[in-house]
DNA sequence: CCAAAAGTGTTCTTTATACACCCATGT
DNA sequence: ACATGGGTGTATAAAGAACACTTTTGG
């Protein structure tokens, strides 16, 4: 009786889903968190964490339910992507879904490996496996998303922690952008924004000069208006 | 027994729609095409040109051709905006919208008004009617992504004609941008990024020295990367 | 000859880039 | 004392912004 089809239209309607690319960073490397899929089509596969749209949810509530149902994450940045439609992109049959990126702060990246329900693990973007479905496709569209949109809006600050030093925010940009940056220019550029609080406290147990911590300041920059890090080439 | 309900489904699901924000450049204004709904829900209210999906074609595809059957438009730029989900958006019942926005050539721009099949009109977008559904907020979302999009992508042609004048193309950016541009700054940079190609050929009967036609090098631009006509603020 | 828009360079200011040394801390 | 990464300033180059007059054309 579970299989009974008593949802009628009259005209055919496509399945809806939504499926969530996770991006993490950890020790230099940015990563996607992908789920091993249990269930045909694609069993063993690997993908991006996501499923179908309640009728009573939003897709952007069905994101963060699958997000949370299937990694135990909750309370991440998370923005629509993209919706892909071409016809055949699911073998089960017509199937459009709605895709959203998230950032992870480092600080809940590893509350992923230790959920048991889910068989997550996160990926570093140079070496993902093959994927399932088209989200090859997907991840293309979101990793270009990333790098571009990094560029000008202080969404860098979702992958670190509440505090972080400049270098491990420099590192971070250095990693998604994939060039090396000026130290001088870096701090002095992202300084000058305003959207940094320097707060009172150092880095402890480094074999070196301790570094300040700093953190975003949200209300700053909600109230002034877009900003710059990198001129666009 | 065109009402017989016969696509029946195991879980229920949204109808999908798709949608289009057209924008048009006359006379120094920037418009947007509206039809006159012909039925209920918002019957003769205004709302952009749309409609359900197919089952056998992509949400762009579907948006083409409702551009085309609402209005008799084709072969326009057009790309995708923003998926739209809420639970509520439309009175008929669950119904999602993959909006695509349009930029039409001013010469195809009066072919739309001798379009006897729709009820289709040119607004400006500062005296724009009450709109159906949730199609301000879809409009809110179009006119921040065009004035965004413009700074830094050479899609302004688009609303312009094959060949154009210098000016009738700062005049369409200070129209999206709602700002003044400096004549010679102006010139001096979109030139100096060589994606224009001078033609050999001026306005004629024109009251005053006639201004070079250029049109936009595509293969140029593509071949090239990004640019920036404005550094962002 | 008048009105109207086209076309054209230079100066100044702001922003970006390149670059090297001393400092604090743990081992 | 040494290895490690933290923190800082200045000079040069490039880009952006401000600004005014001459030219061409039709009426």
């Amino acid at each position: 009786m579970g299989k009974e089809k008593k949802y009628c239209y009259e005209y055919p309607r496509p399945a809806l889903t939504t499926d969530c690319i996770i991006f993490g960073y950890d020790f230099g490397e940015l990563k996607v968190l992908l789920i091993e899929r249990a269930h045909e089509p694609f069993r063993a596969s690997w993908a991006f964490p996501g499923g179908f749209v309640n009728i009573d949810e939003t897709s952007e509530e069905g994101a963060v339910r699958e997000l949370y149902e299937e990694t135990g994450l909750q309370n991440v940045f998370i923005e629509q992507l993209y919706t892909f439609s071409d016809v055949d992109r699911d073998p089960r049959g017509r199937v459009i879904s709605v895709v959203y990126y998230a950032l992870v702060k480092q600080s809940e990246y590893k509350a992923v490996a230790g959920d048991d329900a889910a068989k997550a693990k996160w990926f570093s973007i140079n070496k993902l496996p093959k994927l399932a479905f088209d989200h090859e496709m997907i991840f293309d569209v979101a990793i270009k998303r990333l790098k571009s949109k990094i560029k000008y809006q202080p969404i860098g600050f979702e992958l670190l922690n509440e505090k972080f030093t400049l270098t491990e925010l420099q590192q971070l940009y250095e990693t998604i952008l994939g060039i090396d940056l000026d130290k001088r220019n870096f701090r002095k550029k992202i300084l000058s924004m305003d959207i940094l609080i320097k707060l009172d406290e150092k880095q402890t147990n480094v074999a070196h000069k301790a570094a300040w911590f700093y953190k975003f300041d949200k209300e700053k920059y909600d109230s002034s208006s877009l900003f710059t890090l990198l001129t666009p080439k």
